[in-house]
Order: C-alpha cells, then structure tokens, then sequence
RNA sequence: GGCGCGGUAGCAAAGCGGUUAUGCAGAGGAUUGCAAAUCCUUCCAGGGCGGUUCGACUCCGCCCCGCGCCUCCA
C-alpha cells in the first residue's frame, strides 16, 4: 500500500485515487527565460520517479507538467535581449526538453503552455467574478478577493491575519485587501495582450495551472506536485480559484519536493548561487546526477557540491561494477522476491529512495559474492525502475570522462602490449603502461577474463 | 514577528522504541607478479537538558543551532 506525504495534511497518508487503478497528476513546471538549474532538475526526476513507481504499482498514470511561457520576467528578457518572447521560450523549451531527456526524465503525457489556454482563464475568471470571488479594478487589473475564499490558508497553514502581520510588499492601491492576488493584467503599451472583457491584458501567473489543470485532468483530480517554494502562494491561490470557481475539491494530495542548496542555502535565482544543468553535465555523467538526486529524499534538502557528485559517481560505479562481465536477463520483477518487497516498502514509504537504493547496494554485494544472473537481472530491472542502470556497464564505466589521447581502440593497443610483457615476465614495461593510463585517468584490471579497463 | 522543516558517525544519507542501514573514506586480512576490483574482519553516530519506558537515535517537553515560506522562485 502506498503511503506518501499529503502537504495539506502535513502527514503520511494511504493513497486512495479518486478512480480505482488510475491516477492523474499535475507539476507545475518552468518558466521558460533561462537555462533550466539544478533545482529544476530536482523537480524533473522526482516526479519523473514519482510516475515511474506509480506506473511500476499498476497505476495508470496521466501525468500534467506545465510550462509558463509568458510572464513579466519573460517579457523583460526578451526586451533586452531584443527578440519575440515567442522565440526566447521556444528556445529555452528545446533547452529543457534536451535537459531532462539527459538525465532520463520521460515525458510527460502532456506539457500545455499557458499561452495556449488563455481562454480558458478567463473563462474562469468569469465565473470567479460572477461568484463575487474576483474583482475588475478601475486599472484594467482583475484581482482575487482573497477575503471571501473561507478556507485561504489551508495548504500553507496560514492565517490571513497572519499574513497581513508579515506583510512586507508594498500595497497595490487597487487591491481590496493587500493580500489579494492579480488573475488578469492589464498590459501596459508595446507588451504581449490578450483581448478580454476588461481590456487587453495578459493572465496573472496562478490562473493558468487551476486552467490547465483542469481542462487536462478534469476539476477534481489526485495530485498536484511542485517545489517546496511554491507551496505558497502558488498552490495557496491555485486551490482558491479552482475550488472557488468549480464549486468542488481540487486535489486530494500535494506533494512538494524540497530544495537544492548550495553552502546550505536555497539554489536560486534571486540568490544567483545556480548551477544549470548544462554546466553540471559538462562535469558529470548524467546519470551521476540522476542518482545524486535520488540519494536522498526527494522532501530533504540536498546540498550540491562537486564532493558530493564525486561520492555519487563512486557509488553508482560500484553498482555498475557488479553488473560487468555478466549476461543479464530481462527479469520480469517478483514484489514477493526477498530483495523485490524490501525495495517496494522503501519505495511505498512516501518515495523512499535512500532505502531502495541500499537495497540495490545489498543485491549488488550479493551478485559479487557469485550470485546468479538472474540476480544481475533483477538489479537491473529494480533500478530502471528509478530511471538508473539502463546502460550496458561498459559504456558506464568507459564513458566518463574525457577521451583525451586515449580512445578505446589505443587502450585496447596497450593492454594487448602490457599483456605480451606480464608473460615476458617484462613487469617493469607492464608497470609503465599501467602507470601511464592510470595517469590519463585509465584504470587497468586484470581478471580471470583477461584485463578490463574503465575510466576513472 | 507569524507559520513550517531539520540537527545521525570523517563525508553523504535512511529506516527503526530493544536486532549490521547503505555508499565513499580509514584500519587489518584474503586475493594479485605489483595493482585495481572483489570478499572477510574492523574503527567511527544520533545538538543540549529533562520526561515517558524494563529499555530512546527513535515518543513528549524545553533550550540551542541551521534552514525555508510569509516578495518572483522548482
């Protein structure tokens, strides 16, 4: 039975979808001014796994994952850099789908544009205005009258009183209350609009996921994921106005994953101390940063650090290690299987990625003591699973790296001559080429099989 | 100020009221021409103070420290 972690319950719960055997689920992605960083990366294979197990339980899985693809920052971006915003985000929207096709993320079932649903916003900002939720103000602004919605403050666990205590934003003299929210902008001369029943303007960010979501997913869907930093008031305003405008539940369960941190602060890019993911993988294997990310928790903090890739890349050579050399077969995974029912209670355990994956190290361990084949096989087929060990071994451990002067067909070379000189008994010749390798980052092995090498 | 999360061995990171987490690193051994890989053995824990309990890293309270949200942010 799975359990997992219900931010609006703040408290492990049983998952029950709303009908059996089926689950829909909605992320809200990225906005799309820049090159995806790592903490969208974190947001890419978490949920990317999240789909994987719950497909892996038997459910079917209609996954959502939007992209934001007109809003003040892009519009900014475009200006300076003095292009269409339509050609800024279809560029950074090929740079994220090439991102996460690195590092195995698997697409979602659909990826609408808010772009595209502006319609179906103010379709709902009607009705939110007809039910005297939603406000036009004399600027061509349409706001959220926040005061009306009973229960503000459910996901976040915020008051509204509390709220206007910590209120540190400067007041738009427009809105009602400060803590009002804008649905519909008005756009100011030169920016992109859309015609609407208060004049041109452009939706305001929270409106189009309660839009997409539920024209994709229908009103009342099972999960809505995202970063912990969207919590509020992101996921605050979208049960606000979904539930405000539809009459009904939003969603049953909120799962929000926690952060990337980088000196033990928040990665973003307000602080600037981002990392893109283009950079990291110019450094690193993708899959290396796959499974950095599926180390821990995915509700942990996760610091990022050159060491702490180090420490990942050594652990998944170990696994890959075990694999070398050995004919896997497809094994279609028994959950009753010793080592099957410990990785799936890890796994039904709100995600628990750190325990799924010691039990991949325990079947690992197993394997090197002489385990069978189909051992190896269902190493492999556990961890693909996760989205890891999907390689042949060898181009694991001789990819990485860089090739430098040493290209396979050269290595082969000098192990057939180091090979010649060890029966010479000539070791201070096979010594040398060893050293000299090992010096180009090329580990030598020799086993009863003959000599294997990998790249450090 | 309000709300929330966390402090585990050298580093990273989990579960668990009593039994080896796991990976890397360290020590000893096996193996190897030497290595590497692997195996065996082993060292190193649970912020502080109280409480509950036969027994707490695990539950409760207080304190200290760190982080997050309350503003765009995954």
């Amino acid at each position: 039975m799975l359990k997992l972690y219900n931010s609006l319950a703040r408290e492990k719960q049983a998952f029950v979808p709303i009908e059996p055997g089926r689950v829909r689920m909605y992320v809200c992605g990225m906005t799309v001014y820049d090159y995806c960083h790592l903490g969208h990366a974190r947001v890419l294979v978490v949920f990317d796994m999240i789909t994987r197990w719950l497909k892996a339980s038997g459910f079917e899985v209609t996954y959502v994952r939007n992209v934001t693809d007109i809003d003040d920052k892009i519009i900014k971006r475009a200006n300076e850099n003095g292009e269409p915003y339509t050609a800024l985000t279809q560029r950074f929207i090929d740079a994220m789908h090439a991102d996460g096709a690195a590092l195995g993320v698997q697409a979602p079932d659909h990826e609408p544009r808010a772009t595209e649903y502006v319609g179906k916003m103010l379709d709902m900002i009607r009705a939110l205005i007809e039910r005297g939720l939603a406000y036009p103000a004399p600027n061509g602004d349409v706001y959220y009258a926040v005061g009306k919605f009973a229960t503000y403050g459910q996901l976040s666990g915020k008051s509204l009183d509390d709220l206007r205590a910590g209120e540190r934003v400067e007041v738009d003299p427009y809105k009602r209350d400060p803590l009002d929210f804008v649905l519909w902008k008005a756009a100011k001369p030169g920016e992109p609009a859309w015609p609407s029943p208060w004049g041109d303007g452009r939706p305001g960010w929270h409106i189009e996921c309660s839009a997409m979501g539920s024209d994709l997913l229908g009103r009342h869907f099972d999960i809505h994921g995202g970063g912990q930093d969207l919590q509020f008031p992101h996921h605050e305003n979208e049960i606000a106005q979904s539930e405000g405008a539809h009459g009904c539940k939003f969603v049953n369960y909120w799962l929000h994953n926690g952060f990337v941190r980088v000196d033990d602060e928040k990665m973003s890019k307000s602080l600037g101390n981002f990392f893109t993911i283009r950079e990291v993988l110019a450094k690193y294997d993708p899959e290396v940063v796959r499974f950095f990310i599926l180390r821990a928790h995915y509700r942990s903090p996760l610091n990022y650090s050159d060491q702490h890739l180090d420490d990942a890349k050594a652990a998944l050579t170990r696994l890959y290690t075990a694999l070398r050399g050995i004919a896997a077969p497809a094994v279609a995974i028994d959950w009753h299987e010793p080592y099957a029912a410990s990785f799936k209670a890890a796994m039904d355990d709100d995600f628990g990625t750190p325990e799924a994956l010691a039990v991949l190290f325990d079947l690992a361990a197993e394997l090197n003591k002489g385990g069978e084949p189909k051992q190896a096989g269902l190493l492999k087929a556990l961890a693909g699973v996760l989205g890891l060990l999907e390689r042949a071994p060898e181009a694991f451990l001789q990819g990485g790296g860089e090739e430098g002067d040493y290209s396979a067909e050269r290595i082969e070379v000098l192990i057939q001559e180091r090979l010649a000189a060890r029966k010479a008994k000539d070791f201070s010749r096979s010594d040398a080429i060893r050293d000299e390798l090992k010096a180009a980052g090329i580990v030598l092995e020799d086993g009863p099989q003959g000599t294997l090498w990998r790249r450090e």
